[in-house]
DNA sequence: GCGACAG
DNA sequence: ATCTTGTCGC
């Protein structure tokens, strides 16, 4: 599969994106975070653990906690992550019971800030039909200006539209950012995450999600090597 | 050609 | 993302 055929593929992907909240934030009942660790270890097949946290909002308590783990082939390129994680995020988010709730989910990658408008977070949207928010420690695309004070937000502009925001999370962190994947704004991205805050750099169901996937690695290399 | 470039 | 110990600071 060329590159070609992969731009193809997202740009198609983009035309279906909604930037359009699905629900308000008071009827938002659930939030889930999906994180990937990977287990490269030399000579054997790079392996993929897919984590989903699932808590309930505003509460923010654990509800459900799964992960998956699967071979992977495709190689990091920037701009196409979503070739290298989706299909392993898609299917630990299955094995959670998120889809007859009202849940927002939150993924470590980029929404709709993506070169193609159309990132890792988009294609989870898309592919299951879940309002999505995409949240990264490092730009990918977009200008904006730096937020100074913490809790402070700037709009992240790329091509002339706002794509999402660029949030402060705490005092002596960088900036985090945060873009739609589908069915939801921007505004209410950023207002979701600034509600799942809790004193970290990160929003609390990315960080469970992360710590989960990283622990299921650990167990995994204990057993095997 | 040079710099930028999610995880 | 991952490789890695101690260490400075609230």
């Amino acid at each position: 599969m060329s590159i070609e055929k992969l731009k193809d593929e997202q740009i198609s992907l983009a035309k279906r994106i909604q930037i359009k909240n699905k629900m308000s934030f008071d009827e938002v009942e659930f939030v889930v975070g999906v994180d990937q660790a990977f287990d490269d270890f030399k000579g054997k097949e790079t392996r993929v653990i897919s984590a989903a946290v699932l808590m309930s909002f505003p509460e923010l308590h654990v509800v459900e906690s799964k992960s998956v783990i699967e071979k992977v082939d495709f190689p990091y390129i920037p701009g196409f992550l979503m070739f290298r994680e989706g299909k392993s995020a898609i299917r630990v988010l299955k094995e959670i019971t998120v889809s007859e709730r009202k849940a927002v989910v939150l993924v470590d990658g980029s929404g709709i800030a993506h070169p193609r408008r159309c990132g890792l977070a988009s294609y989870i949207a898309i592919k299951t039909g879940l309002p999505t928010i995409g949240i990264t420690k490092h730009r990918l695309v977009g200008n904006y200006e730096e937020p100074k004070k913490m809790g402070e937000a700037k709009p992240l502009f790329f091509e002339g539209e706002k794509v999402g925001y660029v949030l402060k999370p705490c005092k002596r962190c960088n900036p985090i950012f945060i873009s739609p994947g589908s069915y939801i704004t921007p505004e209410l991205s950023l207002e979701i995450v600034k509600a799942c805050m809790k004193g970290f750099k990160l929003p609390e169901p990315i960080r469970f999600a992360d710590k989960l996937a990283r622990e299921r690695k650990k167990i995994l290399r204990d057993l095997n090597g």
